[in-house]
DNA sequence: CAGTGGTCTAGACCACCCC
DNA sequence: GGGTGGTCTAGACCACTGA
């Protein structure tokens, strides 16, 4: 990688790279222009999960401060291209993982298949006024709530709360299991069973980036602040809002496929972030 | 908003606001809480569009370095709760917008409705090797691109590039438009007629996080780097891949929904961001 | 222990906006 | 102009990792 005098605050300007001075040049900021450097860098001199220089080299290699090479790594963790490992030092990130979503990989209600949701225990208690709002009741009414991680080539990719009005299966008798235990997981696991009983007719969802708060982040072994992609998937049976799905996705690592399992593998083009593929 | 004793390094522990000492505790990183606090602040004392103190003042109000404050800002602007303008504040963010993604809303096939996608030009070329084994064809052949930009509320909130390999509208005959004038726009327009007189049986998608490059970010009106939710788009023609749409849209106003126009109004829940909801 | 990334400071100059 | 956010610097100390 080239390096660059020290202190030269210029800002860095096309033409520097062109002979032609075309005055309609926008001074691109050095932390940008660092990243493609550093894109470029990693995507042909680099393989996965190789350790790239310390930030301290890398900054005075190319004559700038910390934090501005900081500000290029920031973008590309963001991209999902760098994992940073504190102790460890700053590795070139595998592709995403194609994370299918869709029913059936809710384990609901086409039976369990394969284990991908892991649960992790079940509360119940009267809705919040948000709550209740999001499903269609009364504020106060009792839901259940079912709080699992998925898990993906032994790594977690998400947590999720599945919220289910009490009315929703009130109708379905409780399901004994194997011991007498009212432990978390079992809690859920019978709950999922009387759920499997429910005829689903639909379902709709959306997708929006949002940051894992402290337990979630801890769930996803990342810290707080960490981008996720929130998705919210409304559950609907006899035209009515059953349940309410609030899954979180790991931004850096996933990459979420709907729809009838593609004919070919879905393949980024190389429009906003260019990325190689991989299926779950 | 409560005032700190400058130049205070300790690490805020969560003894500080309970007063039995929990060794327990993690040193919550000072912009984390502050971001806390700014949440909070946001939420209860402005209201969509008002614009906050600037950061040399709130920097100072909470006794810390304006790069510790812009940490905690960066934060929430990602999360959409704040925009941020240069020359004249930091605004409250209206509510992220609900845009519906789906074949009805591309205006293809299923004819070109309310005009939600505004073309921009329309080239032609020989597909690079990376395009063409996205799209299932041989490196060369001819693809044509439609540029265009999705605008909601005044506000353009996405950009697609549409690739379509020569081969799948090569039977259907070109069509004539008033003139006989090539221009962008209606070489674009001539191309998705040809494409709407095809049956497309199925589509797939997938969802995730990138940024917007230079010409991304300039249509849709952001700075470099801004984060963007990039959603790819598979047709199937007859068992064939009949076209591939690359979107990107802006994380920040959008919250894209799927499925079924859901029952209720999708209300997402206080899981990693909470937030608001309007539809388009 | 030495080395890594994570956080934080106290400055500085810039580009942009509106008056 | 004066005020805003955007970029950048040159330090510092911390928490974590692994030998």
């Amino acid at each position: 990688m080239p390096a660059v005098a020290p202190h030269d605050r210029r800002p860095a300007r096309v033409e520097d790279t062109v002979g032609t001075a075309q005055l309609t040049a926008v001074p691109e900021p050095k932390y940008w222009h660092l990243r493609s450097v550093l894109l470029r860098a990693i995507d042909s001199e680099f393989s996965t999960g190789q350790v790239i220089p310390n930030e301290r080299d890398l900054a005075a290699r190319f004559g700038v401060a910390r934090a501005t090479l900081r500000q290029a790594l920031d973008q590309l963790e963001l991209e999902g291209r760098l994992v940073r490992r504190r102790g460890i030092g700053t590795l070139v990130a595998a592709p995403r993982v194609g994370v299918p979503v869709s029913r059936r990989e809710e384990g609901w209600p086409g039976g369990t298949r394969e284990q991908v949701w892991q649960n992790i225990d079940c509360t119940s208690a009267p809705a919040s006024e948000q709550l209740a709002k999001a499903l269609g009741i009364q504020a106060g009414e009792t839901v259940h709530t079912v709080r699992r991680v998925r898990v993906t080539q032994g790594q977690t990719v998400a947590t999720e709360s599945l919220h289910v009005p009490d009315a929703t299966v009130a109708q379905v008798p409780a399901i004994r299991l194997s011991g007498a235990a009212a432990e978390g997981d079992d809690q859920a696991r019978s709950l999922m069973r009387r759920l499997e009983r429910l005829t689903v007719d639909g379902e709709s969802r959306a997708v929006e980036l949002g940051v894992a708060e402290a337990e979630e982040a801890a769930l996803l072994q990342r810290p707080p602040g960490t981008p996720v992609l929130v998705v919210t998937t409304q559950y609907a049976s006899a035209g009515r809002l059953a349940a309410l799905g609030v899954s979180t996705y790991r931004a850096d690592t996933c990459r979420l496929t709907f729809g009838e399992t593609g004919l070919v593998e879905v393949t980024p083009v190389a429009a906003a972030t260019p990325t190689a593929t991989r299926t779950a």
